[in-house]
DNA sequence: CTTGACCTTCCACTTGCTGGAACCCTTATG
DNA sequence: CATAAGGGTTCCAGCAAGTGGAAGGTCAAG
């Protein structure tokens, strides 16, 4: 496979998957004329990667789940302690954005929203 | 006032302060010694950018912001349309981390956690 | 006089890509 | 055979929104 098919098999970028080689998480071969040759398990790799990523867990958190992944050994446990963290990150960022959400809503609620200059969400933000 | 009492007062970092300065949000005078020197104006600029940060406002949105809070002819509406903007986008967050938080906190539950290798967390990153 | 706390500038780095330029390779068509 | 389209390659730059650090100037106290 070269690269775009497998960008689109895996639904990443051609240019996402280029930088993932450059961060080391795949080393495809080359064929002769300079283009990368992609094999099924580098497919997978990536695909595994895309997964990950899009439940949040960072590059870095992706290289240890790879890692894990590949070793026959590891313990369920230190998968585990990664996903638990990775979801207490969420949780904090839902609050976050809850607080968020309460404070500018009720701004929102409170200001008229017409021609009148008179608003209270920039009265909010300039207080002192 | 230095640099200093601004970070401290406005709570933003000097770093930051120097970063505001480089983009235009702020233009203190120098001391003849080089040294920033800050008036109230500035400060209060400075907190009102801190805190429009702080309820998820980009740095375009803070422009903006600050160019209709500076406006006396500003309508309310303007304001209240970057608001729910930014409001729509604090829902699409939360949104996504929900979704994010359901399908990792039911793989935790899944999974053992322990010294075994037997872990769904992984064999469902890895579904090809 | 020296120490330590400030302040200055500038450059590099962060995260996770994305865009673009300039160029090479392959295949189909006129 | 020329050429154009549509792959591929490299490298360089940049995004947001700062943060870290080096190298150096300034100021007040002991």
């Amino acid at each position: 496979m070269n690269i775009g098919d497998v960008a689109e098999r895996s639904g990443l970028p051609a240019k996402t998957i280029r930088y993932y080689e450059d961060i080391g998480f795949i080393k495809p071969r080359r064929s002769l004329n300079g283009y990368r040759h992609f094999d099924e398990k580098e497919l997978h790799k990536l695909a595994f990667i895309g997964r990950a990523r899009s439940l949040g867990f960072t590059i870095e958190d992706c290289r240890s789940l790879l890692a894990l992944y590949e070793d026959k050994e590891r313990a369920s446990a230190d998968v585990k302690d990664i996903a638990k963290q990775n979801l207490k990150e969420i949780d904090a960022k839902i609050a976050d954005l809850k607080a968020m959400h309460a404070t500018l809503s009720h701004l929102i609620d409170e200001c008229a929203g017409d021609h009148r200059p008179d608003c209270p969400i920039l009265k909010n933000l300039g207080q002192t």
